[in-house]
Order: structure tokens, then sequence, then C-alpha cells
DNA sequence: GGATTTACATTATGGCCATCATATTACATG
DNA sequence: CATGTAATATGATGGCCATAATGTAAATCC
């Protein structure tokens, strides 16, 4: 069983920050252990220690994945409707407060699945400065989004859309099999559709 | 050491509700455990179950405790602003979106404090249904918080600001210590006054 | 006031955790 | 092809967890 190539190991290494990232999503960052998340990835718990420092540093690394593919997906949307920007809002709300999203932890918005995680690391935590790294990220994207033919959305206007955002998945997600669930995100998709 | 009485007993159930509906908010359900509950309402972990069924059934009684404090807190403010539904407004939100709110993580917002907990909980989980009915009350309140002369909020956007006003604080907690911490805070407390 | 119940403390159990130490084996390098 | 080295597996360590069993003394009840 030991040893991989070069290429091999780095493959590997990818491979738990890719399940990383889409674990501690679905579970939360103390949902996932050690072993667990190895296993994921094919190999097992020994040789984590060999590509990370600790847990810790991984799960930053896993933040600052999981908002690159965000940041990768937000751009391939833009570029899609080039020009429609109706068409570009509408398609990204209806994504964003969709039932599939609410039910999709792991590949969903890391601002939503992580926030509660976050909030409690302390204030050193390397998590948190990915963390926050990927907000502004977003905060920008959404200027992008938002910003119609005539006018351009400002900072503060982007921000208290992305903050009504993550509210509602994260209240979505934690109400779901109440009829509030559904209402909320309706709610929040006719609210951004008039911003 | 042993026995209390009848109404000792009674308290001491009384006191450890309290003590989890603050640390449970503080730091996450996973992140307080049985034996550190018991030690924060003065008591060993071994009485534990005689008073509860388990710490799941605990954390459904904590949530119900922490949203009925937060619906007296309500009720308190809506009548000392009686009938300057501005005021009422101004007051309020400069209430929810303050720093010391941001940073009062134990007896904040429990809609904030427990929706990446609650989200993650199993479909029948006691918490989830706590939780719902919890939120349920938040969304009434906001409307009579929102309402003005002229405009009654009805339940959608009472929804839609909720769900700015968790996300939000959520949000500023988790990037607590990089500036848009700050902006977030802002940016919500300015669209709540303009909605 | 004696018997019984009960609230809590102490201690036990079994499991899982993050991390580390060691062993194994194949790659990489000469 | 030989040797060192690196990647992973296996297993160990010490700790903390939720929960349960047992002990003990005071409160309640008759």
């Amino acid at each position: 069983m030991p040893r991989a190539s070069r290429r091999e190991a780095a493959q590997h290494r990818e491979d738990v920050v890719e399940a990383a990232s889409r674990l501690f999503r679905e579970h939360g960052v103390a949902g996932i252990s050690v072993p667990a998340l190895m296993a994921e990835a094919g190999l097992t718990h020994g040789g984590f220690y060999g590509h990370f420092k600790s847990k810790e540093a991984l799960t930053a690394e896993a933040c600052v994945r999981a908002f690159e593919e965000k940041r990768e997906e937000y751009d391939e949307l833009i570029a899609r409707h080039d020009g429609d920007r109706e068409a570009l809002r509408q398609d990204f709300i209806a994504r964003y407060t969709g039932k599939g999203h609410r039910d999709a932890f792991g590949l969903g918005c890391p601002a939503a699945a992580l926030c509660g995680d976050v909030a409690r690391e302390s204030p050193k935590s390397p998590l948190r400065a990915s963390f926050a790294a990927g907000l502004n990220m977003m905060a920008e994207k959404m200027s992008a989004l938002l910003s119609r033919r005539k006018r351009r959305f400002n900072r503060e206007d982007a921000l208290a859309q992305v903050a009504m955002l993550v509210g509602g998945l994260v209240l979505a997600r934690a109400t779901k099999g109440d009829a509030i669930s559904e209402e909320i995100l309706q709610s929040v998709r006719s609210a951004f559709l008039k911003a």
C-alpha cells in the first residue's frame, strides 16, 4: 500500500482538500473527523499529518477552495448571461434560493455553510481569515450580479443583499420540514428581485 | 452532599436549562459537554439524567427558553416605545446590529446563534421543531416592529427582513476582526431603516 | 420516628477523537 | 541496480465524551 509517486501524492493531497471542502460544508468542521475525511479521499488517517500541519490548517485551505469554486461558478454565470442583466439576476436568485441549494449543503454556498462554525473560531484562526477573504469576494461579485442598466450597486447595498441571501439560506435549512422554510426562500427571492 | 428538597431540585433543573440556553448559544451544541454544563449550573454531571432524558432533549428545552426570553424582550421594547413607531424601529435596529450584540453570543438572538447547529440536525430532532416555532414567533414580532404609520408589514416582507438581520449578525460574527464585519452591520442597519 | 424515596455525587464503560510513532514498501536518485 | 527517502498504513496514546450504575444521605411520607 505505501508509497505513491510524487504526482500521485500531490493528487492525494488535492483529493483530501476537495473532500474537506465538501464534508466540512456538509457536516460542519466538528462533524467530520480526520479518519472520516481521509477515508472519503480513499486513504487512511495516518498520512494526514504528512500533508497538513493540523486539522485546523486544513479547514482554512478547504474554505479557500470552496470559495474559489464559487467564484468560478459566478463568473460562468455572469459570462453566460452577458448583456442581459435581468436574466442574470433571475437565474442567480432562482439558483440561490432554490430548494436544491437548500438541500445540498456540501456543494452550496460556503458562506452559508460555514458561517456558524467560523463565528466561534478564535480571533487568530486561519479559517477566519480565509472566510473573511471569501466573503469579500462574494460581496464584489454581488455588485456585478445586482447592478442593472441604470444603477450600479454600491458596496453597502451589496452587503445587505449578501446578508439576506445567506441568512435566508441558513434559516431555510434550519427550518426544513416546516412550512416557514419555503416561505423564507420565497420571501428572499422576491425581496432580491425588488431591490 | 446528596439530597435537595423538591423546591431546590426544581430550581436546579431551572439552573441547568438557563445555563444551557446561554452556553449552547455561546459555544454551539457540540461545543458544550454535559459535565461542563452541569458544572456551570453548580452541579456534577451525574444528576443530569435524572432531570433530562438526554442531551438532545435538553437542547430543545434550552432553545425554547432562549426564544421565550427574546419574546419578552421584544414585548418590553414595543411597550416602551408605545405609539412612536419610528423610535421603536430605530431602537430595535440599533440594538440588533450593535457591536454589543455581535460580541455577546450567549445572550443574543437565538436564531443567529443556533441556526448553524439546527440546520444539521436530523429531520425529526426536537431541536428543529423548537427552532421553527421560535422563528415563527420572531417573524410575527418583526411585523409589529416594522410596520409604520401608513404601512402594515406583511409576512413576506417580515421574513425577508428577518433573514437579513440574522444573516448579517452571523456574518458579522464570522468576520469579526476584519473591516467587513462592521460594514455588514452598518449595511444591514441602513437597509432595515430604508425598508 | 422509622421506612422509603429521591437528588445528587462518584465512579465506570465504551467509544471516538486528534495527534504521534513506527513499520512497510515503492519511488527517486545516483 | 543499489540505496536513501518519502508516502502511506497500522497501531498506540491520552483525553474527553454521553450515558449508565452504584452509593449515600437527606427529605418526604405514613
